[in-house]
DNA sequence: TGTTTGTATTATGATATATAATACAAATGA
DNA sequence: TCATTTGTATTATATATCATAATACAAACA
């Protein structure tokens, strides 16, 4: 899976690693199990530092999304036993981004169909 | 309006407090040219200091929630001329909340029922 | 046994966040 | 007119976060 880094952002590199590998879980880009590059690799491959990757990997473990060996590297999680809840940070996030649509005046309808695509996108690829 | 500020949360409090405003505007707690706080009242009144605040005022006069003005303080703006569209930083917020959702198993239906609930949010009281 | 893996450590620099103490321009109201 | 209040600007300081760099270590495999 291609990961790039948007330098510019706002949003630090090791959470826009975080974030597009939780991305290509969601969308089936990455398969349960499926060997992640290794912190090196993927240090190198996107020219940042491998304690960079290495603190998003951190992350991702500590959110149960993948599990990690000393010697074979890091995997997507088969099992993956969260609740079917949102985490408070997401639904606080949400909650920002309906407060925005609201005064913009969108919509709850046009919101869902907004949400609808972005709930769509699967790997339609291969 | 009621800002309280969570000092062990990983959230600036600037943007704790611009995010506050932001919900009470959608949620109707502030009306269209209602004034809001003075900085160094806010400041006093949440026990930061006078810049903190300002800085979410900045960023909320420069989003286009309010206006300013040097001797009548700030106000929420009357006419916001935003486009029906969400931002660009608001949709990538949405889909990494619905990366979540969908690898949590939450399905479509019941993720806008969260939605649906944080859109009904109005004022209640009064 | 040598290599590769994630991880830990230490140091350094840059940027972001927050406070503090002042000061200024503008506008209001006494 | 003049003191007060407003947002704003400036400067300094302290702390935390982010990112890099250079090593080193333990584990496990071939």
């Amino acid at each position: 899976m291609v990961i790039g880094i948007n330098e510019y952002s706002d949003v630090p590199i090791y959470l826009q690693i975080k974030n597009q590998i939780v991305l290509g879980i969601s969308d089936g880009r990455l398969a349960p199990g499926e060997q992640l590059p290794t912190v090196r690799g993927l240090a190198e491959e996107i020219g940042v530092n491998s304690m960079t990757v290495n603190k998003a990997y951190q992350m991702l473990k500590q959110e149960g999304y993948i599990y990690t060996d000393r010697r074979n590297g890091a995997k997507v999680r088969e099992n993956m036993n969260f609740t079917k809840e949102l985490s408070v940070e997401a639904k606080d996030m949400l909650q920002q981004v309906i407060s925005e649509a609201k005064i913009r005046g969108i919509e709850k309808e046009q919101f869902f169909e907004v949400c609808s695509q972005l709930f769509w996108n699967s790997k339609e690829e291969e």
